[in-house]
DNA sequence: CGGGTATAGGAAACCGGTGTCATTATCAAG
DNA sequence: CTTGATAATGACACCGGTTTCCTATACCCG
């Protein structure tokens, strides 16, 4: 059994001096035309690239990467509930990488562990990313930016955040689009109107808070602490949430869950309490899951636009490296849009 | 403006001629350290790795695929419109490959477009990657595994299929799980049950509806055509394709939809013509996606191990790399079970 | 027609590791 | 005490590109 590594597979490797011979110049020439060097004759430029044509070559990465002492990848670094966020923010991404020689490299981390740090450095020095898209919450994470400035890593940090640094940010305006839908409910007639909040420390969170006690204050409306429930971002939480505002007397007429998996979680809630929604019961979420469409009524909720921020954001990282000079002319902040579906109605009157 | 090459970030980029030199041996034996080659003097090891921890030294894995000739990088290939599984899958995968020097690289396909051979095999041969795990429908396409392997590329599908080739094949026994599905309908005591089947040249769709057929013709219960509906495994699909359905006379007491998305389209079209379910309707889905337990009443439906599948097919792509003799152990036929919740109950009679 | 200047292209070094093989040190056996 | 086997280590080529430096040729001008 003789080792066979040239001719493994029926595509046997071609390197750069197969086509050198083959056109019959040197490698350095071949690297020119792959590199688009402008100062080739015209003549042995369309050989080579005829050549290469042909024969199917195509250049080793890990080589070039070697050599010029970067790779091609991009690391998505997340730690984030909402399978659906995560994967249009993919979706968003790889648009942009589209027809690059860069690829995604993704990286889900347990925020809760004490070693994410570690866990994160060791993968971007280790892959000696190109730069990394980070998403909310981890986003939020000042530490994690000035380590991976120590790293030399690139990064564009996504969030409902203020943009205290364009560059490195993509943001939405939460709290306007947050004021925007409640501003809504106060419009149908809504006075009593209870805020399911997101999890402490998370930006998001307390920007979509902010939001709604802007709506309430702007209408001259007082909130209780009672018609604030605390919520995880998760189904179950908003559930439990709000039964604690479903035992409020009066009841709130009116219900913002800070996103839509706590949403559906009030709606849950509403029909085993026997609760019509939204003749009783009022709900807005917050992302435009496509649980929204799948529950009964479906929920009116905010829709950010995740795709069109996760290709700003590759855009934003591989464009320094694209052209140089050329400056990133990405936008950096994008605004989130009410949807109007069922789940809101003008209050019963009592 | 000289150019400072060597110290360019706070985190001076180690090389493996540097540990040499602090410690005082040749670059190979810092190799063989690095590579726990079993000759090597206890000694010598432990001053090496001592150096190595110290300062922190991670070997470039751009030169370490140079040089051995392959990288390790995973590819995932999908083209998928169910985004729980396919995260999922991610998951899975990953969990196997933490610890391990191996990143997982993604790459949604469009299975329409009629350059998806093209893309994926700029893909593995670009990136020269370690081996592919590639998703349903994508994984039912013979014409690409042919090409993965003229490319040398390792793969393992993902499906509900026939185990023809164990080692290249993770899948999960969909037939016989449809089938209890069903047959736990007919132990309620339904005769007549409507099937929404998956598109056309979905294994897993034909795997699906063989496992219907199956169990009614073991209760020797007729299914005549207008029975079975055809879907896309999307939401609306399953929204028109129950309303034909429903046009039946008499209306079939129970449904099976091929996938979650789908049942929650005839639970939302049963809402809207006013049917009850489970009292006068019962559905059961597939997959036990989230947006099960988020409707009311939630589903029932079969649950096929993702994650899990994903551990297996990671470990058996990269199996074959870390022990060259040890045979690879993992399981590649997993069972799905079905989980009761609330849209089955008895049909009323009639 | 000769000298100066672009410009194409080659030789060799380099990126940071790994493989092969030779060399040296150590030890048991004869 | 010599010899052969074995363990530990090092020298050097190599992976497949890029980059630097240099030379040879073509072209331009006076």
């Amino acid at each position: 059994m003789a080792k066979q590594k040239q001719d493994e597979g029926p595509a046997a490797k071609l390197t750069i001096n197969d086509i050198a011979r083959l056109a019959g110049v040197s490698k350095k020439t071949v690297s020119r035309v792959i590199n688009r060097s402008p100062l080739l004759n015209r003549e042995t430029r369309d050989k080579v690239e005829a050549i290469i044509r042909e024969t199917g070559y195509v250049p080793n990465p890990q080589a070039r990467a070697l050599a010029l002492g970067r790779n091609f990848l991009i690391g998505l670094i997340y730690d984030n509930p909402n399978a659906q966020m995560v994967l249009s923010m993919q979706r968003g991404i790889l648009e942009a990488l589209h027809g690059t020689e860069f690829e995604l490299v993704i990286r889900p981390v347990d925020r809760g562990s004490n070693q994410v740090m570690e866990d994160i450095q060791g993968f971007v020095t280790r892959q000696r990313l190109f730069g990394v898209v980070v998403l909310p919450p981890m986003s939020e994470n000042d530490a994690l930016m000035r380590m991976l400035d120590e790293q030399g890593c690139r990064y564009v940090r996504m969030g409902s955040a203020i943009l205290d640094d364009p560059e490195h940010m993509v943001a939405s305006n939460d709290r306007e689009a947050v004021a925007d839908a409640v501003r809504h409910l106060i419009a149908q007639g809504h006075r009593r109107i209870g805020l399911i909040a997101g999890p402490h420390g998370f930006r998001s969170a307390r920007e979509r808070r902010e939001g709604f006690e802007m709506a309430l204050a702007e209408a001259g409306i007082s909130l209780p602490r009672s018609l604030v429930a605390d919520g995880q971002y998760t189904f179950e939480s908003g559930l439990s949430a709000s039964e604690s505002l479903f035992d409020l007397t009066p009841r709130p007429t009116a219900i913002f869950a800070s996103n839509d998996e706590m949403a559906a979680g009030v709606l849950y809630a509403a029909r085993l309490r026997g609760i019509a929604v939204p003749e009783q019961l009022s709900i807005i979420g917050f992302d435009d899951t496509p649980v929204t469409t799948r529950v009964w009524p479906p929920l009116s909720t905010v829709r950010w636009p995740i795709v069109a921020m996760g290709r700003a954001a590759a855009l934003k990282l591989i464009g320094t490296a694209i052209g140089e000079g050329a400056e990133v002319n990405e936008p950096s902040m994008f605004s989130s849009t009410l949807i109007r579906r069922g789940s809101v109605a003008p209050p019963v009157q009592t």
